[in-house]
DNA sequence: AGCACGCCGACT
DNA sequence: GTCGGCGTGCTC
């Protein structure tokens, strides 16, 4: 009797491969374990057993797997169920999702190398000269693949190689090496025969000669008189010791030692915080959403900004708590901040993990052992889109916080997947509760709210004496026309920062994009040419010298002035943060500026660094993009400027205003969230459109109707799904071809659909 | 994803 | 001639 298993490989590839295995591996093997097996020419992969089976393939003579790399199933039927979803609902192959879901570390790939074969000895007159050079060089080393490369000074040495293996001169070899390892502690004690006076007092006695022995002996019983173990760096924080005397006893049994594991990623325990009573609003809330998860699935809380939705989540968090549930919190990644993260802590103690892609490898794999053994220290998790592939075990709720962000959905690489939608859908299979929350939600959800498919419930007070911020729209146009500029501050907003700074608050200064904006702007009015076809901007080519419209393809050429007034002055740059930095620098003595951009926070911690300064004051202007907008508490906040709303207000995608006006939103929620008076001030060459109105007067219930009508009319969603077809390739002529081909393809099926 | 194979044009 | 670039097809 044959046995089989089908592997899944982390390759995107459609299928699952088959090998063959004996019976005792068969029986030893279960769904979820890894293995390692032989793939292709000469390489060894990891894969997951998918499924173990006993009918032989037909077409082919399967190979066997080269080694068991678990005890135990990694995977377990849950996860992989929720696999299968991703994999058929975003069209990609299992093995992409595999090795999304992975920490790298546990995915080892062979290295290839070759050695030298010693029994037989090479005729070297007969070898070539490249060949000459790697039997030369392998009498010394095995080498790698890339050695060999380097060593003949060529790309294609593979036949080369093939060749002298077939001359049984060389082997060629595969390694797969864990790359995951276990951080060990060393601990020592005083052996167990001595755990006496008596005892204790003789062996000094005996040490008389060896000064140093019995030196190292005596601290170790002043740090531990009632004979523990100790760190080893704990000891050397105590006396200096070197390893070969520790060595010395621990032969001659005196001392005993042991290694054991440690977690890499503790987080610094932080003192406690008693949990703030609920307002009457938040516990409304609180009762409110529990009632409707009795009949739902998803709840929709929409808590407008300072409304205090975090108290309502921890007490959503304690109650899971409670009845012993894993609690998964997810983040957009910008949000994942050490200030969101210190406050849970505060609340929760040692009880939270955090899972961050800023981690090593082998801290991914600790928190992923953490979680599947559902220990202690892995109650409630944190973490962004990724978080959702975790081994959760006994899953009780999912909170997906600022559910409208953007960077919740993955592009690149496969599996293309909304986190959000993913996380219903996980929740759903585990028998979990999931909660949206958003000061500002998306359409999609607010709309599934109406409908009735999800709950929802509204916090629409700010807690405590928070005022909402005064918020005043700068006409650009009219500043430009009237000479009231300076650099890129209207007087007004520049007079608004000195003010500030002389009170000795902050400023927030808000810019969309860093550096290039590929739309195309009149310094002087601001017009922005548009598509003839589609009304939305043109954006910018720096490439071919081009305006484009991304929907229709309509092209025109570069133009030197602008469409409406003729004026030369257009910007094809867009605003930088980093230039309006330095313009603070040089026009605000009182400003210690500081800018925060991808550019600025590729660090670990240089975000926090950068956070950290200015909620200490020693910064008192902050410039930068997306990031700050998002979830940071500043206590003293006086201002914040957008410097130019309209590239937000005119990008060319169907939810730009819905984008608009949460990304404003948040932006002004930086603002007075404690202090009484402060200010927002949005630039814009059109400060009368309609989002910026909305923004005013924080009327998110006129946004949601107004665009869910135009939604409605241009068949987008969430009335109609849409999916994107890319097509990519070296020829132009080829893929323009080529998508006008699936275009009409595409549209002639589906016309049958209507 | 790798890798081989086959075709083509560009050089020692 | 041979090397490298690139398209195509296969991997249990």
């Amino acid at each position: 009797m044959q046995y089989f298993i089908d592997v899944v490989l982390p390759l995107p590839l459609p299928k699952a491969f088959t090998y063959w295995v004996s019976e005792e591996e068969f029986e030893f093997l279960q769904i979820g374990q890894r293995v390692g097996v032989p793939f292709g020419k000469n390489k060894l992969y990891t894969g997951i057993v998918y499924k173990k089976h006993r009918t032989a393939p037909q077409a082919y003579t399967p190979k066997s797997i080269e080694v068991i790399l678990d005890e135990l199933p990694i995977i377990s039927p849950a996860q992989f169920a929720f696999w299968e979803w991703m994999s058929t609902y975003y069209q990609a192959a299992l093995g992409s999702i595999l090795r999304a879901a992975l920490p790298g570390a546990f995915l080892l790939a062979s290295e290839t190398f070759v050695a030298r074969r010693l029994d037989i000895d090479p005729d070297w007159d007969g070898l070539t000269d490249d060949a000459f050079l790697v039997m030369e060089a392998l009498e010394k080393a095995d080498l790698r693949l890339e050695e060999i490369q380097q060593l003949v000074q060529r790309k294609k040495i593979l036949p080369l190689v093939h060749e002298l293996a077939a001359q049984n001169y060389i082997q060629i070899l595969q390694s797969l090496r864990e790359k995951y390892l276990p951080k060990q502690q060393r601990y020592l004690r005083i052996h167990p025969d001595f755990h006496t006076e008596k005892a204790l007092n003789l062996l000094f006695e005996q040490l008389k000669k060896a000064p140093k022995q019995s030196a190292l002996l005596l601290a170790f019983c002043q740090a531990q008189p009632e004979y523990d173990w100790m760190k080893l760096s704990a000891l050397r924080k105590i006396i200096d010791v070197s390893s070969a005397l520790i060595r010395t006893l621990c032969d001659k049994q005196i001392l005993e030692e042991k290694y054991e594991y440690e977690d890499r990623n503790l987080l610094a325990p932080i003192p406690l915080k008693p949990p703030k009573p609920l307002s009457k609003a938040q516990e409304k809330a609180f009762h409110a959403i529990q009632s409707q998860w009795k009949e739902k699935l998803v709840v929709l809380l929409e808590g407008v900004t300072s409304s205090g939705k975090t108290e309502v989540y921890f007490s959503l968090i304690a109650e899971q708590i409670e009845k012993q549930k894993q609690v998964l919190y997810l983040l957009p990644e910008i949000s994942l901040t050490a200030q969101m993260v210190q406050r849970l802590q505060a609340r929760f103690g040692e009880k939270v993990t955090i899972f961050h892609s800023k981690f090593s490898l082998h801290e991914r794999v600790e928190v992923w052992k953490n979680i599947q053994h559902h220990s202690d220290k892995a109650q409630i998790i944190i973490g962004a889109r990724s978080a959702l592939f975790l081994p959760f075990k006994n899953l009780g709720l999912i909170i997906v916080d600022e559910e409208h962000e953007t960077s919740y959905k993955q592009f690149d690489p496969a599996p293309r997947y909304h986190a959000r939608d993913a996380a219903i859908v996980l929740a759903q299979q585990m028998q979990a509760k999931l909660l949206l929350g958003s000061a500002t939600p998306s359409l999609e959800s607010r709309f599934n709210a109406e409908q009735g498919k999800y709950g929802h419930v509204q916090l629409l007070e700010r807690f405590g004496q928070a005022l909402p911020p005064k918020i005043i729209a700068i006409d650009l146009k009219e500043a430009h026309r009237k000479k009231q500029m300076k650099g890129l501050f209207s007087h007004a907003l520049y007079h608004e920062i000195e003010a500030t700074l002389a009170r000795e608050q902050q400023v927030i200064l808000f810019q969309n994009r860093r550096g290039y904006a590929p739309l195309v702007e009149c310094h002087s009015c601001g017009h922005v040419p548009q598509c003839s076809n589609c009304d939305v901007s043109l954006t910018y080519h720096q490439a071919n010298q081009q305006l484009r419209c991304h929907y229709c393809g309509y092209t025109i050429a570069k133009p030197v002035q602008c469409m409406v007034c003729s004026t030369p002055n257009l910007n094809f740059k867009g605003t930088g943060t980093q230039q309006i930095e330095e313009q603070v620098n040089d026009f605000f003595d009182l400003a210690r500026v500081a800018r925060m951009d991808w550019d600025t926070t590729r660090g670990k911690w240089a975000f926090d660094v950068l956070i950290d300064r200015f909620a200490q004051g020693e910064v008192n202007v902050l410039v930068g993009t997306q990031m700050i907008t998002k979830g940071l508490d500043f206590k003293n906040v006086g201002l914040v400027g957008v410097i130019n709303a309209d590239a937000l207000l005119f990008f060319p995608d169907f939810r730009a205003h819905e984008k608009a006006f949460q990304l404003l939103t948040q932006v002004a929620g930086r603002a007075g969230r404690y202090q009484g008076e402060s200010k927002v001030m949005i630039q814009s060459f059109s400060p009368d459109h309609t989002v910026i109105k909305q923004v005013k007067e924080n009327d998110y219930q006129s946004l949601y109707t107004q665009q869910l009508h135009e939604r409605k009319t241009f068949e987008y969603p969430p009335y109609n799904r849409l999916i994107r077809l890319t097509l990519r390739g070296r020829d132009y002529t080829t893929v323009d071809q080529a998508a006008t081909w699936l275009g009409e393809y595409c549209i002639d099926k589906l016309a049958l659909l209507y």
